[in-house]
RNA sequence: GGUCGAGUAGCUCAGUCGGCAGAGCACACGCCUGAAAAGCGUGGGGUCACCGGAUCGACGCCGGUCUCGACCA
């Protein structure tokens, strides 16, 4: 027996991504199933959090006891955790697949997640007691202030963002404060696309049918216990990440007594319709993803592509 | 049948004394480096219910018609 040549380059790690309700989990489960090397890690800020199945559509035990899945219930809804945890937990997962010699399908909802691990951002650290100065100091002076500061120290990051945006100049001082490194040293910035070993594709629905699976699904997640669920997570502490999560933070307001729950879920379909629309807006512009466009089925639609580049990517 | 109120952007509604038609939400487009299912910016959109009248000029005033709501019979 002999075993094919290998490659001069590197292997390729196969991304599966796409807006919420697009089907990437269906899709992902389907190649990974054919393959016994094959697991699956998901790209996902909410489904890392414990007990938050329902509404994150956390892939089923049947599943993640057919397939290995990585990086999901990976701390408590009570749990401050983020980019860098992830970054980190995602690294170290798809080092183990590969010391075992076997391949990881990326599963990815969250651009700002996969960027970290497709393209190795280096993220800076935190610096708790400036930042608490930093935003008291937007409610005393404003956050013009804090963006001329920060043109100052910093032009290449304050020109890249508007002076109002407070969430993005504080942490931009903070960095280039804190680090005593302007904040623009710690890399390019998204903006680029540079070349990397992976091969990505993009699950792409007409907008109006991806609207209706998005309200169906909703629907299917309340039939399925999604009030319950939200229900038993209130009793325990939730982290300020996990409670802004879609359909959690609305039905936290319906059980504090604020809205209807007809209010409620209107609210819930909307923003995720929304929130849909935001990642196919992140996802589009990088160019190194490659479009599957589908009509009704995901899987007859993408399988045969990925199989494809599974066989090839080795 | 009568009285009163309402009719303005896809939706909910502002619109002062008659002088270029407004907001919020929705929608579209863009941005994003430790909250990212978060945050921020930009934009398109109107037969002001309809018909007529007075006026230099009407969403607004006058007359009529239609629709909806409340009340009275």
């Amino acid at each position: 027996a002999h075993r094919r040549a290998r490659r001069v380059t590197t292997a390729s790690t196969l991304v599966i991504l796409g807006p919420t309700a697009s089907g990437k989990s269906d899709v992902a489960m389907a190649l990974a199933a054919a393959h016994d090397d094959a697991e699956i890690v998901a790209v996902d800020a909410m489904q890392v959090y414990r007990g938050m199945d329902i509404g994150t559509a956390k892939p089923s035990h049947a599943d993640r006891a057919r397939v290995p899945h990585r990086c999901l219930d990976l701390v408590d809804a009570g749990d401050e955790f983020a980019l860098a945890d992830y970054a980190d937990a995602a690294r170290r997962a798809l080092a183990e697949i590969d010391g075992r010699g076997h391949r990881a399908v990326l599963v990815a909802g969250t651009g700002l997640y996969l960027r970290s691990i497709t393209d190795r951002m280096e993220v800076p650290g935190r610096w708790p007691e400036l930042r608490a100065e930093l935003d008291a100091r937007v409610e005393a002076e404003g956050v013009e202030a804090l963006h001329r500061q920060l043109a100052e120290l910093d032009p290449i990051a304050a020109g890249k963002m508007e002076s109002n945006n407070a969430r993005r100049v504080v942490r931009a001082l903070e960095v280039t404060l804190g680090g005593g490194r302007p904040f623009s040293s710690y890399g390019p910035g998204i903006d680029t696309y540079p070349p990397v070993p992976f091969i990505q594709f993009g699950l792409q629905w007409p907008r109006p049918v991806l609207a209706m699976r998005i309200s169906e699904r909703v629907h299917r997640m309340l039939d399925a216990g999604l009030v319950a669920e939200v229900e038993s997570l209130a009793g325990a502490p939730i982290s300020r990440t996990a409670r802004q999560a879609l359909g959690y933070k609305e039905l936290l307001d319906f059980l504090a007594g604020s809205c209807t729950l007809e209010a409620a879920i209107e609210t819930i379909i909307t923003r995720t319709r929304q929130f849909a629309v935001r990642q196919e807006r992140w996802f589009r512009r990088d160019p190194r993803i490659r479009w599957i466009t589908i009509e009704d089925d995901p899987v007859t639609a993408a399988l045969p592509v990925l199989e494809r580049a599974w066989q090839t990517s080795n």
